[in-house]
DNA sequence: GTCTATAATATGATAGAC
DNA sequence: GTCTATCATATTATAGAC
């Protein structure tokens, strides 16, 4: 098995300049990452992802060398953009920003990338136990590395805050993710918006259930 | 295909008394749980499940009438034990109790049925979506009853316990509930209990993050 | 209650035409 | 870059011996 090559499988010495050469590869796992989601990894078929891409089985071996690359494909862009939208959002506040506004943005920001790409985060969700042990190897790093940017984060608030410092923030950022990215399974649009599920779960996580009366943002 | 049909697929007309006629269905559903868990439903063939009992694949057709019948077992079993568990500890509380002990104990009991059964429960976190649609939707009322108690749980507390009346209970359940649900993709016996977590989260939820001074248990 | 044998089908992957 | 054809293997489920 080959080991870590990303990308086409081999790359078209010809392809026209300004073309779209990834079409094919971009469409294979889009539709890969949404069968991935919908029927689990053992039970997508190549034959089933060829079919839906209008292409034949053993044309997919042209982009990927192997069923384990499609799917380590689709696990790694889903973290990977959460990740990057994350970092931008909270990099993009000014440096003394209150610890209230600071998890708000990262909170909203996590959950809107994760909603908007549905089909690639719910592979990490749902089905990274599923995938054989080498591919999920590959990833271990990339989900600690963003675990790590969460703690880092939540003590932030906590000291620019003044916030209650006896908290596990280890147990915080569990929580808290899993509460986000559970919102994969029961989330669906009109219900309510993305805003409002941001807004209601930060509440929620820095003011608790008895708050007797919602905190105003502090003046500053 | 049988319908809804459940226990053995045929009884033995000559099962001796006092013997345990179930030992062999009842390894086949552990057996099949933790399979179930590990590798993915799809990705669990019935010769993987027989091997590890000691028996051919043939042979589970005595017990079951199909793959989808094992599933179906194993992910009705996980819902209705954590619901009972859950049920049983708060019916043994006053009738006045406090709304901290009150939420405490759902809270810890479903943690600890959760972890205990973690074969089970785990079906109905991480493979649900995999299975057949037909599986799926003979137990969406079971899931639908058990998420109903906990809407009914946090509004008795916030009523008892003069809590804030503006959060919404149904995105606080899925909040709660998916966290809970969360621990079984990271919770190693030894770094903490389920004592502890179940007190980290009900603080967390309750007072919040933000909270300079943990609450005291109001006195009675 | 478990075994063996097997039917009917599906799978991941490869080779080579075009 | 995609197709067709195929290999080697695995799958669920059934039939009937013991």
């Amino acid at each position: 098995m080959p080991a870590l090559e990303r990308g086409p499988h081999h790359r078209s010495p010809t392809a026209a300049p300004g073309a779209a050469p990834f079409a094919s590869r971009q469409l294979i796992l889009d539709t890969a990452a949404r069968l991935f989601r919908q029927e689990g990894y053992a039970a997508t078929s190549l034959r089933d992802i060829a079919g839906e891409c209008g292409m034949q089985a053993g044309s997919l071996y042209y982009h990927f060398a192997s069923k384990d690359m499609i799917i380590g494909e689709v696990l790694r862009l889903g973290v990977e953009r959460v990740s990057e939208e994350v970092r931008r959002a909270v990099m993009a506040l000014p440096a003394d920003v209150d610890a209230r506004t600071l998890l708000h943005t990262a909170v909203r920001a996590h959950l809107s990338a994760l909603l908007e790409l549905q089909d690639y985060t719910s592979a990490n969700v749902r089905i990274f136990g599923q995938v054989p042990a080498s591919v999920r190897q590959a990833h271990i790093a990339t989900r600690d590395a963003y675990e790590r940017f969460w703690t880092g984060l939540l003590r932030r608030c906590v000291r620019s805050g003044g916030w209650n410092p006896r908290r596990k923030l280890g147990l915080v950022r569990l929580f808290v993710i899993n509460a986000l990215n559970g919102s994969l399974e029961w989330f669906t649009e009109g219900r309510s918006t993305v805003e409002q599920l941001a807004h209601e779960l930060t509440e929620l996580v820095i003011d608790g259930l008895a708050a007797p009366v919602p905190v105003a943002r502090p003046p500053r």
